[in-house]
DNA sequence: CTGCTGTATTAGTATAGTTAATACAGCCGG
DNA sequence: CCGGCTGTATTAACTATACTAATACAGCAG
């Protein structure tokens, strides 16, 4: 279900973190549905419980699952999974945005690569 | 010339590889002026000299600026500075595309936020 | 020659990520 | 009710990286 990728130099509980995101983003995680459990995936991922606990715990403050004592983790609904992927990427287009002003890459600049790339 | 960010999670060196490329590509340091020196920069900053280095041979690795031995740092043409930040930020901006598009955002989606931000 | 420049090396410290071990509490099926 | 699953919390230790520190060497210019 996940990958992790020694090579890369990010946490790996920020790459469990995006990888269950986009899981439950496309659906492969259906909403409400439980996650694997901290101890199950840790030991499918051959890493300690407590990188899975801490990057569920983030999941769980930004809102993407919830977690019930005793029960697992769930993935939050559909319609609220979407919208707070469609903010974060709009929150890293628009970061990507004020550097292009900043530089005065024109609008056309922009809007260029936006379609030669869909 | 440079203000250090210690809230800020990332690296000083990054940050100072960051804001040099700023000012260089908005014209703050012109075409090949020479940069302040590893050890002026270091005293001026506070910090050490080798983190000055560092961000120095990040910068000339990627082509922002040339060194020359017992003289100084000095900018790139203004014409390399340029193309290198707009390849930074078109090969940013890709990867936000893409993720966009493995979500199902729209073109319209996309476009909008760049029209409502400029 | 002196004083600036860049460059390199080696060692030490501090912090964040990660592991490890353990404990406690809630849910559920037999 | 009990055993085994779940989440949650705590404490200690290890490791890698960022950063500091001290020092040395080499090139350029007045």
């Amino acid at each position: 279900m996940i990958n992790l990728d020694y090579k890369d130099k990010r946490p790996i509980y920020e790459q469990i973190i995006d990888k269950m995101k986009e899981l439950m983003v496309m659906g492969v995680i259906p909403e409400n549905a439980q996650l694997p459990s901290v101890r199950s995936l840790a030991v499918e991922l051959s890493i300690n419980p407590n990188t899975i606990q801490r990057a569920y715990a983030e999941l769980e403050r930004q809102g993407y699952i919830y977690s019930v004592k005793g029960k697992g983790n769930f993935a939050a609904d559909n319609e609220r999974l979407r919208d707070l992927k469609v903010d974060e990427i709009k929150e890293r287009l628009i970061e990507i945005l004020d550097s292009a002003k900043k530089i005065g890459m024109s609008d056309d600049d922009i809007m260029n690569v936006v379609k030669n790339r869909r």
